[in-house]
DNA sequence: CGTCTATTTGAATGTACTCAAAAGCGGTGG
DNA sequence: CCACCGCTTTTGAGTACATTCAAATAGACG
């Protein structure tokens, strides 16, 4: 198991004690994944060692839409039930062969009561996946399809060349056809 | 101050003793708005206890997008400075007269420090935040301006008749002019 | 009552999509 | 090692959803 790269994960906001530490790495599961296959999770959470997940849902027009990429060193979930209205399924999938540990809702809880510490590390976790969601909310109302493009090379600049450009194209919302179209005007452009 | 309903909001989630309930109110300040006065923070968070609130950015065209509502009883905040690179500046005002009750950052870290229990209230309203968050970018992805205002009507059903239709429009990503002729197009279809 | 802002309506325009077909690319097996 | 298969990307023509701009109407507030 890659233990080392979760408690630099953590450290970065929080201090970690040894006994903190090996506990918390006992809850830890660890899980491989094939290129395509799913990662079953019910609103628990995985940390990427190896590989790169998404997460995404199918719309009724059988088109998928992706909330989110997590290459080496991310956290994803699937938090759909946290919230019992909430009809939109999430799927999970390790779009090159992958490796995460994950961390169960149930263990997760516990560890929120045993060591606070952790569960201020998941608040800040909380807090900026949620600027981040804001920002991409507001830049999808504001900007362009190039635009968009533009902004995504900017923020993920590792991502663009490692992953296939129709999956860049259900993240900044356009169908692969436009991506490809506006790459090729854009080219010309310069 | 009204300081039944925030007690309430909170016992939603977590329980507080007297001692605790004490404290936090005296965190507190109470901020009256007139309509269309802006309530200036920095990271902070505020409740509304009367009124309704938004946030919201200005685009380079000069056009307005909704982050947010906030009528009584819910949270609001700006956390833009909690990610460094987050140039994207966010707004808040008072759509009508309204109050609200703030939590500066300073004191809710210290609030955290103080009653670990206020870290897991904030834990999970960050975790439903981001799952509303996320919602929403699925439905901007993966539906038409009819299906988003049609959603928004059912989310949020006592919005609907409270807010100006171009705020509306200005939350589900569409132009004030094209939201009056979806309304008109739809009643010919009843 | 008058002014300012919000909403409605219409015509012309544009951005991005649909559908279809061809070309490119990567992995697998003979 | 090459040929084939499936999947991804490119390209093009036609289309649609939503915008822009303009003007008229309605509504709210002092």
């Amino acid at each position: 198991m890659n233990k080392n790269l979760i408690l630099q994960n953590i450290a970065k906001h929080i201090q970690l004690n040894k006994k903190e530490a090996d506990y918390f790495l006992t809850l830890l599961k660890e899980h491989k994944l094939k290129r395509k296959q799913f990662l079953a999770v019910e609103n628990d959470v995985a940390f990427v060692t190896k590989g790169c997940l998404r997460s995404y849902s199918i719309d009724t027009n059988g088109f998928e839409h992706i909330l989110q990429f997590a290459p080496v060193d991310w956290w994803i979930g699937n938090m759909r039930n946290l919230i019992p209205q909430n009809n939109n399924l999430l799927n999970i999938d390790a779009i090159e062969d992958s490796e995460v540990l994950i961390l169960s809702r149930h263990d997760q809880l516990k560890l929120f009561d045993e060591f606070p510490k952790f569960e201020r590390f998941f608040r800040i976790l909380m807090e900026r996946a949620l600027v981040s969601a804001n920002r991409r909310l507001m830049d999808i109302l504001a900007l362009t399809a190039q635009q968009r493009y533009e902004s995504f090379c900017k923020y993920y600049p590792t991502l663009i060349n490692q992953l296939p450009q129709k999956y860049i194209a259900a993240y900044i919302g356009v169908t692969p056809e436009f991506l490809s179209k506006m790459k090729s005007t854009a080219l010309k452009n310069t």
